[in-house]
DNA sequence: GTGAAAGCGCTAACAG
DNA sequence: CTGTTAGCGCTTTCAC
């Protein structure tokens, strides 16, 4: 089966420990034959470290765990490959725990299944949810007991270890909302993600507070509940038309494409009759007829920033503060968005 | 730091041997009240088992192997969530290889990092490349090395336990293209994927049999090669526009995204001037403002048969000869293929 | 019913 | 330069 470094030492009648030497980087005492000699037969009878013997002595292993939401959107998934790409770069692989958009199963099992796996570090990607704060005090309690450099993607106000990676959602919503008022709509629909998010209500206050600066009374009736998917943007539609909203925000690039679908088959034309604008700035959202209008969100550039700091956190000995690095958006205006005429 | 079974021993005034007995959910000897005095300790001290000495012992883990090419195209995440979740309900965490459309690295080297992961199994999801048959056979031959079941999703002939889960790309590729035909095209451009693929030869035998069944003479000039991705698909159309195509034959629904965004461009319009069909039948297909006509692929039940197959290569005792399952297309017709009117 | 001992594959300190 | 020993955290005989 699977040879181990003691059918080496047997074949070269050396004894474990200086097959263990021999193969490895580190600079040591093993003559130069030796060395070559093990490292023909390692070669020969397809030898491979089994790591997790060499994580259980080293108590550490080569292997990062993450969590992060549905990957069907081609938002997270740029983020995963680029986080991938640089620590595959590096030697080190992913455990990933891919949360489904239904079942955003109990974080604590999460953190306890990841405790098991020994993990050299974390990346948590997953979004914070504002209406748990005692799940999430115990979360984060056993975040920090977890005792590895973690990133983290929100503001979990940890005390170990590693970066917040943030964006900055409120500005974002700010932007979007001011440019569709800009054009002069004043009844703008709000198409928002998961209410319990953090990233959800920071671009809810973002909203807000550019309605405010302009005088435009907030209006509940205007914010319909969605959670980021396609089909509830789809759904969203008809509600919208029946409150005569000449403009939407709708929170991810996602929601606005069920959108655009939607008013295809009821006949509504954008941006002439309706004006959208999306977050993120997927890469289909260029592909539409009407290319979509969106908050962009570098978060490749995010990705590649969280994969090179992780790096640092696990091979830089020297101990550093927790840091905090947040990304500022800017407005792509492409052709969802118009002037508003009134009729 | 990490809680361990010692500690818990200490704790309790118990042997180590017998904290393990009474942790494990096996039958065995240990008194109830000892088991519950171990299960609260343990609770109390956040004991988590350590996978890596578990897996190190059993010489096997709960972890599963999975190789899968770019997850950016949400043909492969879609395949990857539905692996994923069967998975994570028994248990079983993923290790991820994810592969970038750019930098497909090598096989060897990557069969021998996932030699020394110790995973319980191994989901081969990346294309088999035909041009390698060296390469092919040494694959071959190490991934029968690491003695765990192994899922493919391309014939590669393996004789180890495990599933073949395929496609009939041909019959894909024959059943788009006599749409196409029976629409009243005669000039059908293909944009192929990357040509070392065997999931892309077989397409394009399906185009050529479709082609030969109604008397129109294959020509290479109305081939275009392309490599899965949108770019390739814009910059293809004005190679096929050049060709005085009516019609193309996309071998995935991504690069038929990049079609319409050149359309639109050049203002052909789709499918009054051009029909188009794709392969895959992503989720966006439905979006666009012309609906995209394609060859659907079961992503989702494939990938839930992977998991399910997974689950019980890995805990039915019994042996099993290696399976095959092939999955069968079907033609979507939505708004992007039309009759062709002669101009 | 519980404990002692051996060992999974590997590394590292300590001898020689 | 190389071998011996101990031990990482856990499971599993085999004694008692």
């Amino acid at each position: 089966m699977k040879s181990t470094i003691k059918d080496i030492a047997r074949e070269c009648g050396l004894s474990v420990s200086t097959v263990s030497m021999a193969l490895s980087d580190k600079p040591n005492r093993i003559s130069a034959q030796t060395r070559e000699r093990v490292r023909l037969t390692a070669e020969r009878l397809h030898y491979q470290p089994n790591l997790a013997a060499v994580s259980l002595v080293n108590r550490k292993s080569k292997m990062v765990g993450i969590v992060v939401n549905d990957i069907r959107n081609t938002h997270i998934s740029s983020l995963f490959m680029a986080i991938n790409k640089e620590l595959e770069e590096k030697g080190y692989s992913m455990i990933c725990h891919v949360l489904d958009n239904e079942d955003l199963s109990s974080n604590l099992k999460l953190i306890k299944l990841i405790s098991s796996e020994n993990v050299s570090a974390l990346i948590w990607a997953k979004s914070l949810e504002v209406d748990k704060p005692e799940e999430n005090f115990n979360l984060k309690y056993d975040m920090e007991q977890l005792g590895i450099p973690i990133i983290t993607m929100d503001e979990f106000k940890l005390e170990c270890a590693g970066v917040d990676v943030c964006f900055d959602y409120n500005m974002g919503g700010y932007l979007a909302t001011k440019h569709l008022i800009t054009c002069g709509h004043e009844r703008i629909g709000c198409l928002t993600g998961d209410s319990n998010f953090k990233v959800t209500q920071e671009r809810l206050s973002g909203y807000r507070r550019a309605l405010k600066e302009f005088g435009i009374e907030y209006s509940q009736e205007l914010v319909y509940s969605g959670n980021y998917t396609m089909e509830v943007g789809y759904k969203s539609l008809s509600y919208f038309l029946g409150q005569n909203v000449t403009a939407i925000f709708s929170f991810n690039d996602e929601m606005a494409f069920g959108l655009y679908q939607a008013a295809r088959i009821y006949g509504v034309h954008i941006p002439e009759e309706l004006s959208i604008i999306g977050f993120d700035n997927v890469p289909f959202a260029d592909v539409m007829e009407v290319p979509l209008s969106t908050v962009n969100v570098p978060i490749v550039e995010m990705g590649t920033y969280i994969g090179r700091e992780m790096i640092a956190l696990l091979e830089n000995t020297e101990e550093r503060p927790r840091g905090k690095k947040i990304y500022k958006p800017d407005l792509l205006l492409r052709g969802s968005t118009a002037k508003w005429k009134r009729k």
